[in-house]
DNA sequence: ATTTATTTTTAGACAAGACTAAATTAAGTA
DNA sequence: TACTTAATTTAGTCTTGTCTAAAAATAAAT
């Protein structure tokens, strides 16, 4: 229907797109693993698992596990391409706050055209990062490159700028609303509690506790 | 899923359009002409029009054909709306050209959620008409009345403002691109001719002829 | 009014993508 | 190593939405 590309369904999208996220070092994502992120039995995993690797999208081995082929690769980036050029412009343009754009792009990054998802990266003026921060894949699935630590590894008294979050269920980034942290905001690490390793910040003159849970979830930048 | 809404899938919502769109006086519409508008085997057709008519979207009499109910107008008209301030967001903003919008606008008009339709009437400026000049219904499914003629109507050396076509296949739209007619063209007839219902026209200063099958799709403003 | 042609429906099949329950494999432990 | 537990796969079922082929109903025509 489109192109050469072969037509994929929304199913298949979503296995590929779950197996990235679940991929760290080299080793093969388990299907348990896989079941759990997209709350589905391990049954009904293991059947895609199998059509998937028939289609030459990921490396599977029965009991082992599956991986990502250079052919996944690069389509599970072109779905988050497109997840992240439409949180981006739900959050620019339509002013949505950034813990409400994530089941809408979860649907919108289904839409099948290049062509618009090129002239929509266009329009925003070719963003490198999301409303949370990450970074946008380009056309050809490069990743922008970012340097930044988790804020619980920032020094006393150093400032940081936050460039991103490394969870965002709503309830967090609602949480940070709340103590009026987003991104671009500057931190200053007043004082570590050794005993809870919570964080006392300041951000806009005013002094915040922070948990180690969050601190370990508010990325900031090591090159500004 | 959503709200109070009961969750549609795109294959129901695709024949609450099509039977909206085939809808005219208030006879029911055939299940051929269903099968037909959708490409679909009228089997097909069958089974689906007693699903949308135990949801009570629909009033179903075997052989009889199929008629919206009120409930069904109104998801056919919301979805109608989508669509079409969706094409206004690709040709406006993205600046596709209005042959190129169709078969994204199909897509688009699925995505489920009423803040963001909202919100993009909204930051398009509450368009009354899409980008073929139809109108948009409003967050009530309440249509616009747009006041128009076919040009094969308007008098020999009346000048009209061009505000929409009745058919919108691409190659019909990239002809009038070609003789370059858009949404608010002034178009003067110079000549009606009798043999074949022909028309010479005059735009910017330009002489066209165009065929009677050309003149009865394009619309002519009537009040301004 | 009866036959013929066309439409529409029914019945049964199939593919995709999910599930449950049972069987099998792998991993952990004494 | 043998045993137990946990993970994974297999087998079979279900729903949705499509299809084909056959049967039934309606419409058209002589």
């Amino acid at each position: 229907m489109h192109e050469t590309s072969i037509m994929r369904s929304r199913s298949e999208e979503d296995y590929l797109k779950a197996i990235y996220s679940l991929w760290k070092n080299d080793e093969p994502i388990s299907t348990t693993d896989i079941a759990n992120y997209l709350n589905m039995k391990a049954s009904s995993v293991t059947d895609m698992l199998q059509k998937l690797s028939d289609k030459g999208w990921i490396n599977y081995k029965k009991y082992k596990g599956a991986n990502l082929t250079d052919e996944g690769k690069k389509i599970a980036l072109s779905i988050i391409r497109k997840h992240r050029l439409w949180e981006t412009f739900l959050v620019s343009n339509l002013h949505f706050k950034w813990d409400e754009v994530h089941e809408i792009a979860e649907q919108l990054e289904h839409i099948d055209s290049a062509e618009l998802i090129n002239r929509l990266d266009n329009y925003l003026g070719n963003p490198m990062y999301d409303p949370h921060g990450d970074p946008i894949p380009n056309k050809e699935g490069k990743i922008p490159k970012s340097f930044s630590i988790p804020l619980i590894e920032l020094p006393v008294n150093k400032i940081g700028k936050v460039v991103g979050v490394s969870s965002d269920t709503p309830s967090f980034l609602q949480y940070l609303d709340k103590i009026n942290i987003q991104l671009g905001s500057t931190i200053k690490v007043k004082d570590k509690i050794e005993f809870d390793q919570s964080l006392e910040i300041i951000i806009n003159d005013k002094n915040y506790q922070i948990s180690a849970t969050v601190a370990k979830n508010i990325l900031i930048n090591t090159k500004q």
